[in-house]
DNA sequence: TAAGTTTACTTAACACCGTTAAATTTAACG
DNA sequence: CGTTAAATTTAACGGTGTTAAGTAAACTTA
């Protein structure tokens, strides 16, 4: 039976969660499908289209149905659970931050983009501002999941003494100690500076 | 005369600006120092080594005599003029928020986050809001750099038909043109979201 | 039903990549 | 000058994305 775009993805998705970006080679999938190589190249021009094709595939699993804020809701609220979805989606694949940033003119972020600032205006906020949040806000997003998503490697954590590295940045030390010791998680740190910009 | 440090990292930066990170293989880079690929193994253990160099090569640019604030200057315009100063330093090479973005454990990126941090516990923030701070401004600042040095081919650009996207996201459209209509620049946009999160 | 055409692949190959092992040259030093 | 260490070369391996050409199966049309 010929070969189904949604397949290839779906086992493209499959593959990156359990070997990484770098570890998606056009070999190793077409391999899972039962088939060769350039085979791959009937569905897609090039390895970048299927990349981009799995980042828009990634955010489709949380916003797929986006819909507008409801009018009684804050809209701070509304807003801050869209991003906490997008950073679900992108953490739910190994690099999947990378991926998505990767992939430039995303359907559905530009969906994703208007369906907020519409809703910011519909509760009274001015159109720039609103554009602005959202485009901050998404950046910041962006910039989160992508750093909290490098992996470090076992020499590179030997190669940086913990105990001269607190000594040489004693501030930065205390400030992720306090943070962490008054029993915060990563999760709180990223709503905590999503609402540094949602306000 | 024996191959310097220094020499090749300067040589891989210029081999960045002309082909991109995709264009900075080892081969390459050799060539352009006369020397075959594998000597470079004497200098670096493996690529991942060398491209992390660069990373701490470009943000050495604009930080290597980084100091506190002053304790007259207010700590919102100290702290903007530093994440100009960031994004300076990666829009300086093609992929430059990648390339640093990539590297892990930077030792200027640490202490830039220290200084900054102590900056603004010296200026009378707490110490939880600081790191806050500066962490939030510090992702914000590479995702919006590595978005804004993100190539978009032609093809990309063909296949995307602007008419049918201004009538697919109009609210989208709209915030875009009335803010460079405005006579804003993409200058303005990075420092007007910086002062979003910085106060 | 037969011939023709489009769809979906396979096989073979190309040019490149990072990396290793081993041999070899260059430089430094007693 | 002889020895040791530093720096580099040559050769090769297994991998990558990608293209070209051939082939088999599946529809289409006469």
């Amino acid at each position: 039976m010929a070969l189904k775009k949604q397949q290839i993805i779906t086992e493209a998705l499959e593959l990156l969660n359990k070997s990484g970006l770098e570890g998606v080679t056009l070999r190793k999938l077409a391999s899972r499908l039962n088939v060769q190589a350039p085979a791959l190249y009937w569905h897609f021009k090039n390895k970048h289209a299927l990349v981009n094709e799995m980042a828009e595939a990634i955010l489709q699993m949380e916003f797929h149905d986006l819909k507008e804020a409801e009018n009684e809701e804050p809209w701070q609220d509304w807003l801050l659970n869209i991003f906490n979805h997008l950073r679900k989606a992108m953490l739910a694949y190994t690099d999947g931050g990378r991926v998505v940033a990767g992939a430039h003119l995303s359907l559905t972020m530009a969906n994703l983009s208007e369906t907020a600032i519409k809703s910011l205006v519909n509760a009274g906020v001015e159109l720039r501002q609103s554009r602005l949040i959202v485009l901050t806000a998404t950046r910041f997003t962006f910039g989160h999941v992508i750093e909290e998503q490098t992996r470090i490697t076992e020499q590179e954590m030997q190669e940086l003494h913990m105990e001269s590295f607190n000594q040489e940045y004693p501030t930065l030390t205390a400030g992720i100690e306090e943070y962490f010791s008054a029993g915060k998680t990563v999760n709180d740190l990223f709503n905590d500076g999503l609402r540094m910009i949602i306000g």
